[in-house]
DNA sequence: GGATATACCGAGTGCTATTCAATTAGCCTT
DNA sequence: AAGGCTAATTGAATAGCACTCGGTATATCC
């Protein structure tokens, strides 16, 4: 009865395909709904498929909710770079800051997600995948952080663990109090200044210390110096349009 | 038949005891299996009562679980009290060391446990009952911190949220990967650089600055009294062109 | 000691993830 | 193009769980 002319699918890019769709399915209703309260059959439903057909697929349904997560990890960790390229100047505070930024907002509207990455490891043996795509993403920092080195703009002997620590740690903590005291009207609002303060913490206590005071007065001399500078131009202004 | 002279239970203590014995046979169940591992069957089991009766004491299993939560969160409370006040040096700094190392002890013990704290949120409304425990966790953290700010240890500047946010959140993503990565044999032994780290930042971020750097406030007191003049001339002159 | 209220029980209910025997669809050989 | 073969698909059947409910035991009151 089917005319064979119209193309048919292969057998490769049909099974593809279907993988997409479930796992497209699988993430809306793992979103709308939690695990516990996402239907199988609803997966099933929107991806326009057998209900049976999932299991052939995937193993159980929290298989399957580690796929989508993996798909969300490696999502962020693209995005997260392309963030970090997106910044016009290079230095390693303002890349800095627009990384916290980027992350602190995917934790507070990704809330839910993130606690399952890590509330989903004691049912499933299948940690270890979850674990690496975590780590690809931390990795982002880790190379950013060990530029910042190369470059001279933070101090030789900072310590990687502990800075990527604070800065996930601290960000993580900040997004779910943000999360949980505020609505959602104001949640924009309040990220700013944890953001600077993180960025501020960092140049505090990971940024290069001046050689000596000797440049930080001279710097402190550069400083006065062109404001000297700027207020004699005023005053010249000031002067010609009297 | 049943004799009233063996001093049978009142009707209140009956009930107590039940309500504790089903609390601590719930907590065992869940630490041992997770939440959705955990069958409410076997929970009356151990607690010696019919599985309808559960439901007389709690509405739901996850009720059930906040509240063998809250029970955690306020042990944690006062064992973290207990520890604070065990510290033989009053100082901030060693507090704090002691604070960190029981808290991150803690998070890698009961690690399961507090990630549910989190997880749970979505499913039941009755989310503020575990919030308010979780603060009261945290204030201790907070009078610590403002009792070193009165006794001058600490900056006066210093932002008690952006502190508060990098301790807990820095222990608790340390926490999880010393849990993730290493066996349980080496968890112990990392913990210390951990801790130390931690106190090491809080002494040079947080600590009163030396008063040697009277000099660095001399030279900004300079160039701010250089932009008040600038700023002075801009409104005369912004004035006189009106 | 009887009436009444309260606590307790566990067999049933309803809902869901998962399985599996039957069916269909793509692919390959001739 | 037909037929056979394999892999993919299906949804009705299964199994396991949280939770309900009618009935029973137990304490309290007069």
């Amino acid at each position: 009865m089917a005319t064979k002319a119209v193309n048919p699918e292969t057998r490769r890019s049909k099974l593809e395909r279907k993988e997409r769709a479930i796992l497209d399915a699988a993430r809306a209703v793992f979103v709308e709904h939690g695990f516990d309260g996402a239907r199988v059959s609803e997966i099933a439903r929107r991806a326009q498929i057998g209900e049976g057909t999932i299991y052939s697929y995937y193993e159980s349904k929290a298989e399957l909710m580690l796929a989508v997560l993996q798909q969300f990890w490696d999502g962020l960790t693209r995005e997260a770079e392309a963030v970090m390229a997106s910044v016009a100047a290079d230095g390693f505070f303002d890349r800095l800051r627009a990384l916290a930024q980027y992350h602190l907002n995917i934790l507070i509207l990704n809330a839910d997600f993130i606690n399952l990455s890590f509330a989903l490891r004691r049912n499933n043996s299948e940690v270890s995948v979850s674990r690496d795509h975590l780590r690809q993403y931390v990795a982002v920092f880790d190379r950013l952080f060990l530029r910042g080195q190369d470059r001279g703009e933070l101090r030789q002997d900072a310590v990687l663990w502990q800075a990527r620590d604070i800065f996930y740690g601290s960000l993580e903590y900040s997004g779910r109090s943000i999360e949980m005291t505020l609505d959602s009207d104001h949640k924009v609002r309040e990220q700013a200044p944890v953001v600077e303060q993180m960025v501020a913490l960092f140049r505090s206590h990971y940024g290069v210390i001046d050689k000596a005071d000797a440049k930080d007065s001279s710097m402190f001399d550069q400083l006065a110096q062109k404001l000297d500078q700027l207020s004699d131009k005023f005053d010249a202004l000031s002067e010609r349009l009297s």
